[in-house]
Formats: structure tokens, sequence, C-alpha cells
DNA sequence: CTGTTAGCGCTTTCAA
DNA sequence: TTGAAAGCGCTAACAG
């Protein structure tokens, strides 16, 4: 910048003006060194501006993985809302939880930090603190910091709710396994929206139409395997998602039964694959929980007014396909 | 920091070379300031560090978008590598190519760019040039930038091949359509991989059997509807991608053609979606790409030597499953 | 309208 | 072994 204001013949303090776009240079100065910032192909350093104005512009943002739909659906919803705001996102993978929160690499980088879908622990909870910027929570929620999701309980009851209309009684839940130390939400809710659909419709909760697992990529295959080893297989399967559903209608093609003339499944997300495997759903809005999160972030930074209201529930709703129906008698 | 002299009765700079693991301070001094920081719970200030050492610690990550799994997985790749050098990651969602390229956000903010699989024209190759940092590409190549990919060629001539070998000879290809300004290598070469395998087994290539499609989630589906309005459809068909392979089998399955006793299958990638679906593939490793080209960005700034091999190519290989097989006499 | 003068928080010679 | 001082490249008063 110096060289600027030499060739220029002015001081730094007049370009600088310039390059912020600050009030107070003549319109001839103004262009003229414009021109010659143009010619030299000059910008300023973030990082000197940011030391002087002690703001840094960037924006952290932790998710527990970036290879699901989800999470790479989240960030592409946060991305241009940053980019718009002309901040910089700094993308941590936290695989389990560790190197981010213990050594807070974050730390007087970012001006707030946008939590994924992730269970925090109480520790974490801690360290976030540390890092003294405004946390928000996109898919989750964590104490009482604005947080954007869906309302997991309702998600599931519209499920299950659709399969109760189809005339199914005996309706199973493949749940995610949620560890105790890893206080995730999701699986919880969505089971007791289950629960509660059932009861609605005064139906019985026979526990063993509920399969649990650990997450994998095939943990809906294996579980539905499971349910069709009991006496009384169910005639239609709720999955915790759609990647969980799918993977039911995998035992089900295998199995060579016939969906959904004899089992009908749903899961929830509205996932692509949902759409390509002709799969009933509920669908629930990735993209937009990070453009609101992202949203909630900057109206935090503004140091304005915080947001009128720190905690938006999304809408989910179902939607049709080919793997729902009555029982063919 | 300053505080932290102050309180230890010493100079900024002897803080400054603790922290830093810089020699010539005495054990004493040196654990006594430690203790200090860690009471106070004091970090440095990463951008003032940077200024003051000239080097930004930085590395942009640039994608086309984030939501599909195979940017995911690369980004999976990338992280890690880039957390345990110390760097953070600037992930970059270039929608149309616009603001990126044109504002060049990242200019004297990046020790490095990483181009993720996008196709960079003319123009946007002149402004990468402008940021004066080594570019390294993940999932394609750029002149001769260092890079890691796939043989396009090799994968598709793996998948037609497996499809010739089970007796197959009328094959068809459903490929993403590529605009000339975008050039965008995979279709071109996987179709080359395609007519390279038919004409080594001396099967002629029936123009009607290739269709091209611009991108789309259910690109697949409707590309196999034409197929199958064909007066000779194929017995055979190799999808550009698993997600495509997949549309056509949602085709297949609707138009109630059993697959593999009618028709068979076979996708590129070993997407988690190609599991699922039972899906015969061509597996190539994703995150791997990530992790590689990560590790040549680290090399190109070590300043050191330029890596041994800039030019990386990982095997693909075949992943039989269900959906491809002889046909049923 | 423009220039001067201080820093921002750290690193790095150069002396002591 | 330690400290003083001079920046890194920019912004922000405060004068003129």
């Amino acid at each position: 910048m110096a060289d600027v204001a030499a060739l220029a013949g002015v001081s730094k303090a007049t370009v600088s003006r310039v390059l912020s776009g600050a009030p107070g240079v003549s319109d001839e100065t103004r262009t003229r060194i414009k021109a010659l910032v143009k010619e030299l192909s000059y910008v300023v350093s973030p990082d000197a501006s940011r030391l002087s104005r002690r703001a840094n512009g960037r924006i952290a943002v932790v998710m527990p993985h970036t290879t699901s739909w989800f999470f790479g659906a989240v960030l592409a919803g946060i991305l241009p809302v940053l980019r718009d705001a002309g901040l910089d996102a700094l993308v941590y993978q936290v695989a389990d939880g560790r190197e981010f929160f213990a050594d807070l690499p974050a730390q007087r980088q970012v001006d707030a930090v946008i939590v994924v879908a992730f269970p925090v622990t109480g520790f974490e909870r801690r360290q976030l603190d540390l890092l003294g910027v405004p946390v928000v929570v996109a898919g989750g929620a964590l104490l009482d910091h604005p947080n954007v999701r869906i309302d997991d309980v309702a998600a599931a009851r519209q499920a299950v709710t659709h399969l109760i209309r189809s005339g199914h009684d005996r309706i199973a839940m493949i749940n995610a396994a949620v560890t105790p130390e890893r206080p995730y939400s999701p699986p919880t809710d969505r089971l007791q929206g289950y629960r509660t659909a059932l009861a609605g419709a005064g139906l019985p909760a026979d526990p063993d139409l509920v399969v649990e697992l650990p997450w994998s990529g095939t943990m809906g295959a294996h579980a539905m395997d499971r349910l069709l080893s009991l006496e009384r297989p169910p005639t239609a399967v709720f999955g915790f998602s759609d990647e969980v559903a799918v993977g039911a209608l995998r035992s089900l093609r295998r199995a060579g039964i016939p969906v959904p003339r004899a089992v009908s499944v749903v899961g929830i997300d509205d996932h692509p694959i949902a759409e390509l495997c002709d799969l009933t759903t509920v669908r629930q809005p990735a993209e937009e929980q990070g453009t609101e999160a992202a949203r909630l972030a900057l109206s935090l930074l503004g140091g304005g007014d915080p947001p009128q209201n720190p905690h938006v529930t999304l809408p989910t709703h179902l939607v049709i396909r080919a793997t729902t129906g009555p029982l063919d008698p």
C-alpha cells in the first residue's frame, strides 16, 4: 500500500480510505487512486486490515464429517451467506471431537462459530465458551444458543401417521443408537414421535419392533434383517433417515419381499437417494438450515439487536413416493 | 502478550520465544512463562503472528459445490492433512464460477489453492495465477499443475469390459453432457474408455446407444427412459457415475424390467448409494484423492524439493454386486 | 479533503 | 540468556 501511495503522491491514509470506500476523499483523487490500484492489481492484505481493525472476518464451521449429504447441504447453505457478507469460512471437521475442542485452533481467528448437527459434550461446551464468540447451531440445539433445526418429533409423527393411515398396525422403527456421552437428540426425538403417533392411533407399542443399531452405511439393512427374523415381522418400517430406509429396502429386495405390497418403508430427509429409490419420506430442508444459521450468526455479529427469534424451527413435510401403500390383501 | 510479559516480568520477545518454541531461553524462565500462559489461558493471535512472519497459514479449497458425495469425501480427505500441518482451510464454493475468480477473496490470504474437480476456464486460470501461490488439483487436471486423479479412460474400460465378459454385446452408455466452455474431462475420457473397450472386443459402436444429458439428479432415469424407447434397447448400461446408474435402475424398476436378468447396469464411484442399491461399480478413491492433493500442496509449501511425482493417478477397481450378470436366456 | 501519528499483536534482528 | 527497537501492512483518530 505504501507503494501505491508513493506512486499516487498521497499518503497511505488516503489510499486506505479509497480502498475501504470511506468518505472524505475528493472524487478526483479517488478515481486517480482507483485507476492506479487497478493497474497495479493491488489488494489490501486482509490480515493486516483485520489486525488493525480488531475483527477477523472469519467464521468457523464445525461439523462431525463432511461426507454425508446432510452436512454437505448445510455447508452449501452457509457458504453463500457468509460470502455475501464478506466473511470467510474456516471449516473444521471434528472427526471424534478431539483436536478442535482440545486445541481450539479457531481461537482468536473467528468472530463466530456455527456448529452443525454436532452433539456437544459438557467439556466441549466449556471449550466453546472459551472462544468467547457467539455460537449458533444448525441442525440441533445446544443450551440456549441460537439455533435452526427441524422438529424431529413432528417429523417422525408425520412419517408414522402416514403409515397408520395406509392401514398398517405393525409398524417398526429402525433407529440410530445414541451413546450417553454424545447427547445427540434426533434419535430420541424421532423415537418419541414414533411412539406418540402409535399411541395417538391406539396402537400397541411392541418393543420388538424397535431396532437400534450404531450408525453405519448398511445399518438399515442389518436392522431390517433382524426385523424379518421376527416371528411376526412388521408390515411397515419407519427408518431414522433415508439412508437407513434404503438399507432396509435392500434387505427386502434381497429377500424377495415386494414393496410396498408386503412391506411399506418410509424415511426422513428427502436425501437425493430417496428420489432415485422412489422412497417415501419426510423432507427436511437441509440447505435452508445452513442458510438460516448463517444469517443468525451474522445478526449476532452485527452488534445490532439480537435476532427476533433466535430459535428457528423449519417445517418438514411428507413426500409420498412408491415405497408406501396399503397392504395387498 | 504484553500482559503476559508484564506479569512474568520479562519482555514480549521472551514470551514470543517461549511460545514459538524458539531456543535461547533458560529452562527456568521457559517453564515459568509456560505456567503463566496456561493459567491465563493465553494464546497468540494467529493474525498478528502471521502478519509479522509473512505467511498466512491457510489454504483455499475451491469446489463447485459441497453437496455431492464426491466433494464431501475429497474435503474429508483434505481437512485432516491440513489440520495436522497446522494449517486452516478456507473453503470456497464456486457455484457458477463467478465470485471466487472475479473477486479473488482468497488473495493474500492463502499459501496455496486446492482446486477440487473444477473445470477451469481460461479466464479463471489466469485469475488463479494472479493469486501467486501454488495450485494443486484433486480429481482433475489443469495445465501441468500438480494433481491427483484417477484414470477415467481406464475406469470406464473396466466397467464396460466387465459387461462384455458377461456376454453383452448391446451396451449403452449414459453420459454427462459437457459444455465447450467448461472443459470437464471425465465425460470425454469415460466415453473414450467405453469406445475403446467395445472396439477391443470387436463390437460395433451404435451411436443410438450413447445418451448424453446435462447433469441432474434424475438424469440417469430420463436417459434410461430414452434407451428403453429404442427399437432394440440395450441389454447392459454403463452409467457415467453411480448416481446416474441408480437413476437408470429406477426406470428399469418402474418399467418392471428385471435386473440383471434382462438388463445389467454398472456405474463408477462406489458411492455409498451403490452398496445400498447392490450396484456393480468401479470404485474410485475419493477421500484419498483429497489426502494426496493436500499432501502435494504441503510439499509445495515446504519450500523444500518439489514432490517426487507431481501427477498422481490413483487406481480404480471393479466392485461386483448384483446389478450385472449374464443375460437370462 | 488530506496528511501525520499512533498503534493492532506479534516476530526478529541487534545489542547488552 | 534476555531486552530494546524496528517493523509486518493496514486503520483510525486528530490535526491541518
